[in-house]
DNA sequence: ATGAAAGCGCTAACAG
DNA sequence: CTGTTAGCGCTTTCAT
């Protein structure tokens, strides 16, 4: 295997000289490798994509792999077309896919290696958030901040995360006890929460639970033209942390995703079990990502509780007043 | 050219039953075609890159080319690099390069066909936009609103369009007789606009103009936490028109930049101009887009105006009255 | 209108 | 350890 320096240097100067360059499609032919690896994402315009492709990107490259992105307008049947356009160019493909139905997915998955981000589907490798656990977090950041009622603003109804959210909200919500109004499903963007605000409102809720970012961002707007002030009149958190949720006013309380994580393991899951890889050994094929709650500044007390809160700390006083008596 | 019905419906009958599909490689390898188009941005993290994605990966994909991805995180070095890996499995690479030299970009231009996106270069295709004209828009809006004193936070000092924007400024700013005070560079980020800030204050502007609308939101956080009205007593406008711009409180004046255009275009530039295509006709290889400015709520009267405004207020009613007697 | 054959640049298997 | 060869799946050209 070891070639002399002297042959070395004279065969990459005749390379060179040449400009030779290896041509990728050629050695595909008869290795079956492409080196390149496939994205579907639904909507480049939510920021939570752009993020996971970033750590594809970043992922892919490190191993020497190209990364070939489609957008498929949040259609399945694009998505379906897509999908197999690119089983022939790519030794496998990152799918984000809320709305396809499980079978579509599977069907997918028999054209090339794929794995899912964001979604389960037994047989079907895939990175996932633990949202559940961020939503407890979040149900009990407010139950502790004094809240009993609380709006839920739904993504759409066939989104696999919206669903999953839904439930671990649920569990959370039953489990402390706290009212739970559920609104929707809205469009997961800017417009989706401004249209769930007023219903919340309605609602007599204290506080707002978007599905995602975009649309609490959405609510915060809503608030502030109904001149409702946030955190003193409503709280409000959101889902994902995308760039903006630390940049508005004020900053938002959301549930981080590990979105750039989370490209990058789906990348290495893809790499590490491959389509012809039918090893016995226990495939790990799923991974899980920890999703966390971000305080910032949209959450608080509610309203009633400020009066609660300050007769109690007046009460504090007053003992400890005569306390130093 | 023509098949019998009969025959044609055979053949596709048979190519399912093989379960047969085209293997682009291998036509690539013979036709010297790849049907892919690559892209390389400098920073996924910055909404104004997914937006040109977007576009040309509606574009391409319309066209039937796939697309490759990669993002060189602002190092002309990855850059050279990127395009070089790039140059063999793809027809053409649309570049968004703001920091490579001159230099460089013309050595790459050598190893494929390349269009550039918000760069002039001559001899390279490219996409441009007339940021010269939003620029005098802004200008002409802040001085008809009676500013006089306006802070520019500048954007990476060897930015292309950062120096762009300059020269487009210092024109319009001359022309119409107003003060300008250039300050940075920043970081073209949220942070680099909390920091110009202050800078910005202490130089007793009235008005704010960032590189960038991240940095604009940026300002739009700082002076909130200073307890500066916007725009009572401060005006500030961003560029771009990224979609947070629109979603901010209060909404941001900007000039808009249409990048999902400019993705198309440039796709279209490389598919109409191919390397092998040394064609005598005018080489149309220059597209310029407009650019507008997208009066929000960001921008008003200086504070000192206001009492002026009153003042011809109280004259016009004044005046009203007698005539009306 | 259809069939046969050559060869794109590479890798893998085999011969020296 | 080096050199030779066959052939990956397609397009193109040439012959029928």
């Amino acid at each position: 295997m070891l070639v002399r320096q002297h042959t070395c240097t004279r065969m990459l100067a005749m390379a060179r000289q040449l400009a030779y360059y290896h041509i990728q499609a050629a050695s595909s032919l008869i290795t079956g490798k492409t080196g390149n690896i496939g994205i579907i994402v639904p909507d480049l315009d939510n920021p939570f994509y752009p993020s996971v492709l970033r750590g594809v990107q970043a992922c892919a490259h490190h191993s020497e792999y190209a990364v070939l992105l489609a957008d498929s307008g949040a259609d399945p049947t694009a998505e379906q077309n897509l999908v197999h356009r690119m089983a022939k160019q790519v030794d496998g493909i990152i799918l984000c896919a809320p709305f396809s139905s499980d079978k579509q997915l599977s069907r997918l998955a028999e054209a090339t290696s794929v794995v899912l981000v964001n979604r389960r589907l037994p047989g079907i490798p895939g990175v996932l958030m633990n949202t559940a656990r961020g939503m407890s977090q979040v149900v009990r950041h407010i139950v502790s901040l004094g809240h009993r009622r609380c709006a839920y603003l739904g993504g759409p109804r066939n989104a696999w995360s919206n669903r999953q959210r839904l439930r671990g909200l649920h569990m959370s919500a039953k489990s402390h006890g706290i009212e739970l109004v559920e609104l929707g499903p809205f469009e997961p963007k800017f417009e989706g929460g401004i249209q769930g605000t007023d219903l919340a409102l309605k609602a007599r809720a204290t506080v707002i639970l978007a599905y995602n970012d975009l649309m609490a961002l959405g609510v915060l707007s809503r608030l502030a033209a109904r001149g409702i002030k946030v955190p003193l009149d409503m709280s409000v958190v959101g889902f994902d942390d995308v760039l903006y949720a630390a940049m508005c006013a004020p900053p938002l309380t959301t549930v981080s995703m590990p979105m750039e994580s989370a490209g990058r393991a789906a990348v290495n899951l893809l790499l590490g079990r491959r389509v012809g890889d039918s090893g016995m050994r226990e495939k790990i094929d799923h991974v899980e990502l920890d999703t966390e709650l971000i305080v910032r500044a949209t959450t608080g007390p509610p309203a009633g509780a400020d009066q609660t809160i300050q007769r109690e700390r007046r009460e504090l006083e007053t003992r400890a007043g005569n306390d130093g008596v």
